[in-house]
RNA sequence: GGGGACGUAGCUCAACUGGGAGAGCACCGCCCUUGCAAGGCGGAGGUUGUCGGUUCGAUCCCGAUCGUCUCCA
């Protein structure tokens, strides 16, 4: 059985069961801090497992895209780990319970109609540990199923606990037993764990004992990884050898040039790089692309490490690039869209894999000084020390260091490095975030009250009912007159748009008899409740009371002109530098927005220019701005642009302008695009890798910014006394040549007055054994000319020492310098001479022996500074 | 979120312990020559990322900040 024909079996199955067939979750959830990647099915369902807002449906299914790297290590050389996997499982929030999910899971798992596995080859496991004993499950098992007790193993709460060991070691809140089931290939000893029923059915409070207390909505979640069950239907003890991963091993072997054999030494590294290639095609079509941050760091590590196994098997260039092509193929069925960005994604990875290959050769170089410095040490190893900075500072994944040093003969202290990776790790590891389950003030607000109904798509002004207050992250049922501290009102319907999909939240005001809450920002919580953040002006806040609430109109309609400038700026950037400019993100303010697209150079002037065009002749054009409300489906079909990796509701609004742009979009917008006046294009910049922001105002603000420009030109052309604004640029060059000029007349007539002087100062030299020396201060020269004095003197004068010093800025500048063949001969220092006088005149310096520098704050002492020069001069010829 | 390294001419990089900012390539001009990365001579090009501190003096030491690379969570 095909893994595409078993993941709709399943599907179908539990429909049968009135389940409702959900869609996989994005890979990388975005709304989700606790978590980078969706790890598991239950994932999507957090609140519905918590009983946080309305539910649609108390029963569903689904196949999960999920991704873990925790054992990134095993992959490839274990039967069943990925760092991509897909999740089959299905859920009760407060339905069906355990007598069902066992039921159930039995019958897919063995009916002939479904996937008919032999029973006989079927073993479960149920928990049985010191905190208690899941004797239900192991009765439905034992008298409803038939299983004979040899065949239900009895398990401690670190097998057969969620979370693992919870009873005892917590955390707090929703836990439960679970019950495992095995297969057991024939010819094989080997137990398979194929499928997990978690039964979530306590609440825990505190260590034990008796600290599981019953949930009153009890819940079921269960697992099956696709891969291995696929496995199994198919016959194969490797999840690697099924009909899905099996053609990515043979994929990589081709595009490496090597022949993929399950046993040979390149099959491991191949299967990494069938794994690794699955995960990053996924991540970067979700627009997760390679990077050094968070999320795109970990796809960064899977691509390099999939890079670094076709390196070491002989690969020099990129090449996990083309395995896109194949992994869209063995995947598309389940997951269509991501045949629609191969190009992109390719590109992405193609460019990750090129500065990857880069870095290993610019790390080779370092590398060669390390095997040096083993060398030269006389040990066979390349020191720990060495690899870890190679690691730390380049990137030089130790696998890579010890397959070079192993082709030179050297090996690597494996374990030191091993150890300062650890302390690496330590010194590295931030506070931990936890809370992984909890329902926080907003979430019950939302329990009690159910989701804030939103009136700003037709109405700036109405009444409302307060159904929560939130002061210092507390719900509380008042806040009182005179209260001056940020407050978040909760109503059960308002005219505020919540910040959401780039677009600003409203701000406006609460009013009611005696009551006046200003509103400074309107926010969402889960998309769906929208807090009002404010201050009290004056009057007493009180849940239940009701207002009425009024939207800061001016501000509202400046940020539809921003909004609805933000689509036609979207369709002008496709057409000018293409569709593959996808939308990155934006954000939407009062006639300012920015927009972030996917592009990987600077835009031309042009370029810019013919954007800007393009906008304004849509905006003179005066097209009809209409919205609607569709299926997510049929608003796909109607061409709408959706971004890859976000999440829709299941009914979307879709935003149509003319016949030249459809978008899915929850914002506000205006209901002719003539009535963004116009719009200005201020500034093109990069933001990350691959992704560049476009600013631009719209409305007044536009024309604003236009006149901004002119007063500044005029005030330009005042300064510089330009009649005509185009004589600025010649202006300009004029003074700049100028001023060039003029520094170069300076700088000669500097050299010209000092060689007038130097004739004086060689004439007034004293000459001690052989050696002219020149001592002299100087008055009125800039530092520069004391340089200029010194090398004039000895380059020209012949043997010499000599030091000069002057008054500059208030402080003693000396400058020593001695003829290289005296500094040998007779081991003059100029930097000793300036040292000694500078002491006299209280200060310090030094330099080289042929020249120095000195500086020193008492200047009444500086004719005493030079005497003490020439004196340590004369002591040592004499 | 945390650790490490790096920011010097258009590019690739030097500059000893804190003491005068340099080389190669590229560029411009001239000469010699005509092909395959030619040679010779000359020239231009710099606020050493930015800001602050220490110092007589900072490319160098310290702090902040921005950017690039990299590792860990």
């Amino acid at each position: 059985m095909k893994t595409d024909e078993l993941r709709e079996k399943y599907l179908s199955y539990f429909e049968t069961r009135g389940c409702v067939r959900r869609p996989s979750d994005v890979l990388v959830p975005k709304d989700d801090p606790t978590v980078l990647f969706t790890p598991a099915g239950m994932n999507q369902f957090k609140n519905e497992f918590l009983g946080i807002g309305k539910l649609q449906f108390t029963k569903a299914a689904t196949c999960q895209k999920c991704l873990r790297t925790g054992d990134i290590g095993n992959v490839g050389v274990t039967a069943y780990h990925h760092t991509f996997f897909e999740m089959l499982g299905n859920f009760s929030f407060g339905d069906y319970f355990k007598r069902e999910a066992i039921h159930w899971a039995w019958e897919f798992l063995t009916d002939r109609k479904w996937l008919g596995l032999p029973g006989d080859r079927l073993t479960v496991s149920v928990y049985k540990g010191q905190h208690g004993f899941d004797e239900e499950a192991y009765n439905i098992w034992k008298d409803e199923i038939g299983l004979s007790s040899d065949r239900i193993a009895c398990l401690e709460e670190s097998e057969n606990f969620w979370p693992a060991s919870a009873p005892s070691l917590g955390p707090d809140g929703v836990c439960g037993p679970c019950s495992e089931i095995f297969y057991h290939p024939p010819g094989t000893d080997q137990d398979v764990e194929i499928w997990n029923l978690v039964f979530t059915q306590f609440n825990r409070v505190g260590p034990p004992p008796n600290n599981l207390r019953p949930l009153p909505a009890r819940n079921i979640d269960t697992g099956m990884g696709l891969e291995r069950i696929a496995a199994v239907m198919q016959g194969k003890l490797s999840n690697f050898e099924n009909d899905v991963l099996r053609p990515l091993c043979l994929a990589a072997a081709d595009i490496i040039g090597v022949k993929y054999d399950f046993d040979a030494p390149q099959g491991r590294p191949l299967r990494r790089i069938a794994d690794h290639a699955r995960a990053v095609t996924f991540c970067v079509h979700e627009g997760v692309i390679p990077d050094r941050d968070k999320e795109h760091y970990v796809v960064r590590q899977l691509l390099r490490r999939a890079l670094l196994e076709g390196y070491l098997l002989g690969k020099r260039e990129p090449f996990v690039y083309q395995m896109v092509p194949a992994v869209v193929a063995v995947m598309r069925n389940a997951y269509p869209d991501i045949a629609e960005s191969v190009a992109s994604v390719q590109n992405s990875i193609r460019e990750e894999e090129s500065q990857f290959l880069g870095t290993i050769e610019r790390g080779l170089g370092r590398f060669e000084k390390c095997t040096e410095n083993a060398r030269r040490a006389g040990v066979s190893a390349i020191s720990a020390d060495d690899a870890f900075s190679l690691h730390t500072e380049d990137g030089f994944l130790i696998e890579l260091t010890e397959s070079l040093a192993a082709s030179r003969g050297l090996s690597v202290d494996r374990s030191r490095f091993d150890q300062l990776m650890d302390e690496h790790s330590d010194i590295s590891r931030g506070r931990r975030e936890s809370a992984v389950m909890v329902a926080g003030p907003l979430d019950l607000i939302r329990k009690k009250s159910g989701d804030t109904r939103f009136l700003g798509y037709d109405t700036l002004a109405a009444d409302a009912t307060i159904v929560g207050l939130i002061v210092d992250g507390a719900a509380v049922p008042s806040v009182e007159p005179g209260y001056s501290g940020p407050v978040g009102v909760i109503l059960d319907q308002c005219p505020f748009y919540g910040e959401a999909g780039g677009q600003v939240g409203d701000t406006g005001l609460l009013t009611a008899p005696g009551l006046k809450f200003e509103v400074t920002n309107s926010l969402r919580h889960q998309q769906t409740l929208f807090v009002l953040e404010g201050r009290l002006k004056s009057g007493r806040l009180t849940t239940g009371l009701t207002v009425h609430a009024a939207v800061d109109a001016d501000r509202r309609a400046a940020i539809r002109r921003a909004h609805s400038a933000t689509h036609i700026l979207h369709h002008a950037l496709h057409q000018v530098i293409g569709p593959q400019a996808t939308q990155r993100g934006s954000r939407v303010d009062g006639d300012a927005l920015r927009f972030d697209f996917a592009h990987k150079q600077a835009m031309t002037a042009a370029e810019l220019r013919r954007v800007e065009d393009i906008i304004n002749r849509r905006i003179a054009e005066g097209a009809a701005v209409t919205t609607e409300l569709l299926d997510l489906d049929a608003a796909r079909n109607k061409g709408a642009m959706a971004l890859f990796g976000e999440k829709y509701p299941d009914r979307v609004r879709v935003v149509s302008m003319g016949d030249f742009s459809i978008e899915l979009c929850g914002g506000t917008h205006l209901s002719n695009t003539g009535q963004v006046g116009l719009c200005r294009i201020t500034s093109e910049e990069p933001v990350a890798k691959g992704v560049r922001r476009m600013t631009a105002l719209t409305g007044p603000r536009a024309l604003q910014k236009s006149r901004e420009t002119d007063e500044l030109v005029a005030q330009l052309q005042r300064l510089l006394k330009a009649h005509q604004p185009q004589d600025l640029l010649l202006r300009v060059e004029t003074l700049q040549s100028e001023v060039r000029n003029l520094s170069r007349e300076l700088a000669r007539l500097t050299r010209e007055s000092v060689a007038d002087s130097v004739q004086h100062l060689v004439q007034n030299a004293h000459v001690v054994g052989g050696v002219r020396i020149v001592a002299h201060a100087l008055t009125d020269v800039p530092r520069e000319s004391l340089r200029e004095f010194a090398d004039q003197l000895r380059d020209h004068y012949g043997p010499m020492a000599l030091i000069l010093g002057a008054v500059i800025e208030g402080k003693v500048a000396l400058i020593a310098a001695v003829s290289p063949e005296l500094v040998r001969e007779k081991s003059l220092s100029a930097s000793d001479c300036v040292k000694a006088a500078a002491r006299v005149a209280g200060g310090g310096g030094g330099g080289r022996p042929d020249l120095a520098e000195a500086g020193a704050k008492l200047t009444d002492k500086l004719p005493d500074a030079i005497a003490a020069g020439e004196a340590y001069f004369r002591s040592v010829l004499s």
